[in-house]
This record gives C-alpha cells, sequence and structure tokens, in this order.
DNA sequence: GGCTTTTGCGTTAACGAACACGCAACATAA
DNA sequence: TTATGTTGCGTGTTCGTTAACGCAAAAGCC
C-alpha cells in the first residue's frame, strides 16, 4: 500500500503538500496539485483509516431515534437492545450512541427529539420513521453529509445509507401462502385487519398477501389503541363474519385482539369446537381424515407477550417475526462502519422471517430472538 | 480512555515496561506486574486497537477452504462469491484471502488442500468442514491461536470463533411443520431420505424433522452420485411405496432425483393426475373441497438448478434455503473484525431459513439470493 | 576479585496521517 | 532601498503502540 510519504517523495514535494492536497486545504499551487494527483493514482494511494484515526481522533457520535420502548406493547425494547449490544462492542474505538425515544402516535414529540438531535449535531443517525412525514423534514434539516439508517420501517423517495429490516412484501406473500395451507378446504374468504394509518412497512405485507393469495381477500381497516377501538373491532368483524370467513391475517402485532375476539365469539356459540392445542394444524390428522370442525386460521406478526400468550393457547396459528434486537444490532454496526472506514454496503439489508408456531414457540426467548 | 502512558506513569514504569507486562513478552519481575496490573485494572486500560494496528502492520492473511465451486450442483460456488465480495470491500485494509478448494469425496485431496495452508500460516481460517475427522486433524495442527470459522457444517467438540449458518435442527422442523400442513388428509407415513454419509448438519434437519413430525417417520438412507446410485434409490423407493407415503423430505440437496422419480412413476402408473401448477398447494382450492386427488408432497433444500427446475414443474413444493453467499461474506468479516479489532460476538450466527415455494421462487435469482 | 551472563527496565525510532508553524521566494508598496 | 504581504511548501510534533536496542545492576562462574 502506497502512503502519503511515497506519493510525496514520487512527486518531488513534501508529504504536507500531499495532505493539503489530498484534503485540499492551505495553499498549493495548481501544477503542484496536478503532478501530485498524477502519483496518487499511479500509485493508486488510499489514505489509511486507522493512522487518520489514531491522529485525528473524532468520535463518532451516533444518534438512536426510536419510539418509545413500551409502546406497541414493549415491542421497541428490543432494538434499544441490540442498541446498547453493539455499543458496548465498539466504545473501545470511541464509539458513543446517545438515544432519543419519542411517541409514536405524535407528530409534535417526534419534533422535540428531532430538534435535540439536530442540537447535539451527530454523526450519523439510526432512525425508526415511524411518522414518515417528520421523518423526511428531519433528514432535510440533517443534511445530506450525516450517514442515516433506517430499521424497522423504509421510506420511499429517500437514500439513507441502508434500510435495516423486513422483506414486508416476502413476508405477507409467505403469509399467504402459509394461510393457503391452513385454510384449505374452508369455505369463505380471507379477512385482512390493517391498521388505518398507512405505513409502508405494512401495505407492502398486505400488498404481499394480496398478491399471493388466490381467493377473495376483503380488508378491514382498524387500529386498536384504547377499549373503545376493541368495540369498533368487534362490530367490524361482525360485520365480516356475515359471510364465511376462511382465515384472518393481521398485519401488523395486533393479532391477540383478534385471538380475543374469536375465543369470546365461539364461547358464545357453539361451546367446545377442538380449541387450545387441538387445533386444525396440529400434525396427529396426517394421516386422518380432513379437519371439518376446524377452528378459523389466524396469522399475524410478532412476538409480543399477549400474541405470546394467544399462540401458546394454540388460538394463533401463525406469527412472523422480525428480530427486531438484530436490526439495532446491525444498524448501529452499519453506521459505525460507515463513519470509520467508509465502508458502503448494499442500501438493503433484510433481517430473516421467522416463523413462530405454538410448536415451536418455546424456542423463541420471552426477550427476544438471540442466538447465545 | 488511559493510554500505556496513563498506565505507566500511575505505576512508575516506563511505557516499554507496561507494554511487556501487557503482552507477557521480553522480561519483567513479578511484583512490577503486580503493581502494574492492578494500575490497569484501576484505569480501566484497554489497548488502542487502532495504534497497535498502525504500529505492527501485520497483514492479515485468511485461508478459505471450501468444496470446489462446482460440487454439490455447483453449490459451493455461492459461498465463494460472498468471500470475494467481502475481501473487495476489505482489502484497503490490508485483508487479504486465499482460497483452497478441495474434492469434498476425497480425504487425501482435503489433506492436499490442509497442508498448503499449513505452510502458508494464514492468520485466520474460513472452513467448511465436509470432512469432519480430516478437518479436526487439520485444526489440531493449526493449533489454538489462528482463529477459525465453520460455514455450512457445525463441528462437534470443537470450539472455534464461530459457526456461521443454518439452524438446521430449527430448519428440520420447519420442514415438518410445512410438510404436515402439505400432506394433511393424506394417507401414509412420511418418508425422509437422507445421505448415508453422517453429516452433523443434515442429521439436524433430520432430528429437528422428526421431533416435529406426529405421524410416522420412515427413512431412508441412500447418496446419488452416480447414475448406479439412481438405480439404487429407485428401487428403495419402490421398496418404500409398498406401504402409502404421506409426503416424502429430502434433508439434502437431491430433492430433484426424488421429484424425477415420482415423476417417471406416475406416469408409468394412473397417467394424468393434475400435475405441473395444479398440485394440491394451489391457493385456488381454498374455499373449495379438499384435494383427494393430489400428488404427493416433496419438501427438499436448496435452490440448485435441477431443484430450481423441477420446483418450477411444481414437482417440488418446498425449498428451504440458506443463503450460501451471506455465509461467505459473513464469514470473512467475521474472522477479519477478529483479527483487527479482536472482536469476539457470537460462537454461533445463524442464516435466515429462506422458504421457497414454486409461488416465490421467481423472486430468488439464480445464482443467489442477494439483496441489491 | 574479575569475568561473563542474566535480569529488569528505560529509551527511542518507526507506523501513517493531521496540523500548527514557519521559512523562503517573490511581489508590491513606501 | 527597506518594510510588508502573499504564496508555496517543508518541518516538527502529535496520536498510542510496537519492538529493537541498550544500559545498568544483580547473579553466576572460575
Amino acid at each position: 500500500m502506497a502512503t502519503l510519504k511515497d506519493v510525496a517523495a514520487r512527486a518531488g514535494v513534501s508529504i504536507g503538500t500531499v495532505d493539503r492536497i489530498v484534503h485540499n486545504r492551505g495553499r498549493f499551487s495548481p501544477e503542484t496539485a496536478q503532478r501530485v494527483k498524477a502519483v496518487m493514482k499511479e500509485l493508486d494511494y488510499r489514505p489509511n483509516v486507522l493512522a487518520s484515526r489514531l491522529s485525528k481522533p473524532r468520535r463518532c457520535r451516533l444518534a438512536v431515534i426510536l419510539p418509545q420502548a413500551q409502546q406497541d406493547s414493549g415491542y421497541w425494547s428490543l432494538p434499544l437492545r441490540g442498541v446498547e449490544r453493539a455499543h458496548k462492542a465498539l466504545e473501545g474505538l470511541g464509539l458513543q450512541a446517545k438515544t432519543y425515544a419519542y411517541d409514536r402516535f405524535d407528530a409534535a414529540d417526534f419534533r422535540r427529539a428531532a430538534e435535540m438531535v439536530l442540537k447535539d449535531k451527530p454523526d450519523g443517525v439510526l432512525l425508526a420513521p415511524m411518522i414518515p412525514q417528520e421523518a423526511q423534514i428531519f433528514l432535510a434539516q440533517l443534511g445530506e453529509d450525516v450517514p442515516v439508517v433506517f430499521i424497522d420501517t423504509d421510506l420511499d423517495g429517500i437514500s439513507p445509507l441502508a434500510y435495516i429490516g423486513q422483506d414486508s412484501y416476502q413476508s405477507g406473500r409467505l403469509a399467504a401462502r402459509l394461510m393457503g395451507l391452513l385454510c384449505r378446504g374452508l369455505p369463505g374468504r380471507l379477512l385482512v385487519l390493517a391498521p388505518e394509518a398507512r405505513n409502508r412497512h405494512l401495505d407492502n405485507r398486505l400488498a404481499g398477501f394480496r398478491d399471493f393469495a388466490a381467493g377473495e381477500v376483503a380488508v378491514i381497516r382498524s387500529s386498536v389503541e384504547s377499549d373503545h377501538d376493541q368495540d369498533v373491532l368487534a362490530k367490524l368483524l361482525d360485520d365480516a363474519f356475515q359471510e364465511d370467513v376462511a382465515g384472518i391475517f393481521v398485519t401488523d402485532a395486533s393479532a391477540h385482539f383478534v385471538a380475543e375476539y374469536l375465543v369470546s365469539k365461539s364461547d358464545g356459540e357453539e361451546s367446545i369446537q377442538g380449541r387450545s392445542g387441538n387445533h386444525g394444524l396440529s400434525m396427529n390428522e396426517c394421516g386422518g381424515q380432513s379437519g371439518a370442525n376446524q377452528q378459523i386460521p389466524l396469522v399475524g406478526y410478532d412476538l409480543v407477550p399477549p400474541n405470546r400468550q394467544w399462540m401458546e393457547q394454540g388460538r394463533i396459528d401463525f406469527l412472523l417475526t422480525q428480530r427486531p434486537e438484530d436490526q439495532g444490532y446491525a444498524g448501529v454496526n452499519r453506521l459505525f462502519r460507515r463513519i470509520f472506514f467508509q465502508e458502503s454496503g448494499p442500501r438493503v439489508e433484510h433481517t430473516p422471517i421467522d416463523i413462530v408456531t405454538p410448536e415451536n414457540l418455546a424456542y423463541f426467548p420471552h426477550t427476544s430472538y438471540q442466538v447465545e
């Protein structure tokens, strides 16, 4: 590897001059510059990141902007854990990470957090852009030269360093695939529950599901954030059940609300239909007769505690998860390597789509899914 | 951050002494050592990797030991691509990677490759240990101080820096889960085709499948490496088909052999049973009647070209894949970061278990599954 | 006791880049 | 002619660590 010294020697100038030309600072004559640049190209000179860092020990200060940890049934504590893990591993190299939590249902609160970040002038930003419009404004203010990594949700029309998260479209397709197997032989159409608020992430799941599901798909838009909402949801579901329903797909973490509804509904109605462990999925039926009296298949997302409970009950058939902790970890790592090494890497890093069923649920630890 | 100088000053010795004590080299008295170590603990001294690297610009030379690229239907060219990608990204920091290919069915050839590696004295080794006994011997010769990363297959009783690959047990469970859905209502037992040669990776897939499958599971052990083998396999399958078969699971990439057998068998027999696209999986049946005359479900591994073809024909229902390119990339990355940063990281890094179906096959590029 | 060897530890020059400093050379002005 | 600026570029120090070197003092040997 050629060094500054090599370039300087070959160009017949001092290393100081080369340094000034490399960084375009101080004074130098155009002729010298041209000569030095030619030599740099000839020797394929690339600055040594190590020496550079050593000499000018700029800190690598990251801003981590996430919804409050307890929101979405505590979901956001998981990426946070990944962030902390990465921070611990890299703090020896001067990495600093400061977390800014915001209320993901309150644009003003996001703006407050964003202002704090802007004031702190971080070297990189890890952001879960749950409020797209506000995120856009923030990013415009932040400027081009601060690398940004999105986790969980991607944004259109913006080119951050990377998006790290699930391939939401594919996961929707997978959900449809599984649903198709679950509801084979069942009469009726497929029901999808999607939140009212637009979210690219969740819309993609829906799109993937739709594209892959051959049967009729009906979409209900409703978000549950209060008891009242839950009543509204129940009404909407009641309406939907005027027709036959073959299966239900929930695009966010609220599958447990539907599970609750279904259980109270069936309790009210025809009493004991093999629930809890003896549901239609059971492998025991392989080689036996097809299940006619099975419960309505339910497929959803994320291992939040209430979903876990209903899956233990056997009332949720499939949950797809996206390794939120890994997203936090990978995001910090990515930013660090960018700032440290100028590393670029792919625009999109997809985290695995884990398939959780009542049978393998126990293998997914309560806090998060993490190897070792 | 405390530096060598700080420690030296506080302990009343020179930095040279501290350096010797830190690295346990050269001469120093036990008393001084104790004093210095106490100070290091007090100041929480950690060596600065940057300065260390700068001062001692050791190269990071990696040995990459993989089966020949064309083996297993060209499978091994995929991890190799990942290795090359990582190499390109990190060569600016002094990373060098040399590849040693071996015939994975020839222990002597592995030994030849291993000897070359030993002679080259690499700083780290990336290894796909397809011949466990030989790998063990090689690793013993290599010594403890050279970090080793396994990809694809893990080895018992050895503690390498990391294993990067699929969670094979879980993937077997997932296969069983999918199989259970596919063969619901079909009479008979489940057939598993596993290679004769023991391989922890494939055995785990089998174990996972077995543990999760509730119905009866019959195992056929056979490897196809020649036309003769294919005849043997056909005989074994003929035998198995004396009883009813509900579905077939293949633990390695040879699902296409079974597909071939099944097609020629059904061509010989009852003629047209809705094959090719109209198989039992189709979503179209959702809401319709259960499929009685469906073909025998077939689940296997890896997107090697012949598997891809049979899946296009609709004769393979599910293929599970493991992102071989990512394994190569992550492996090199991991070794580099170990050597460079002393980074430890988890013993096991699992790559995603992708689920490929006839319907989403087109989304998996021919060469490999890679984002961007 | 004189001699060599060993032991313990300090000194110092790299390593590659950053940057403050300052010295010439030349131009301009008084 | 001398004072004052400006331009272009070289010097020297710094970052934290490594490793070669070297110098004493202690220890071993005849």
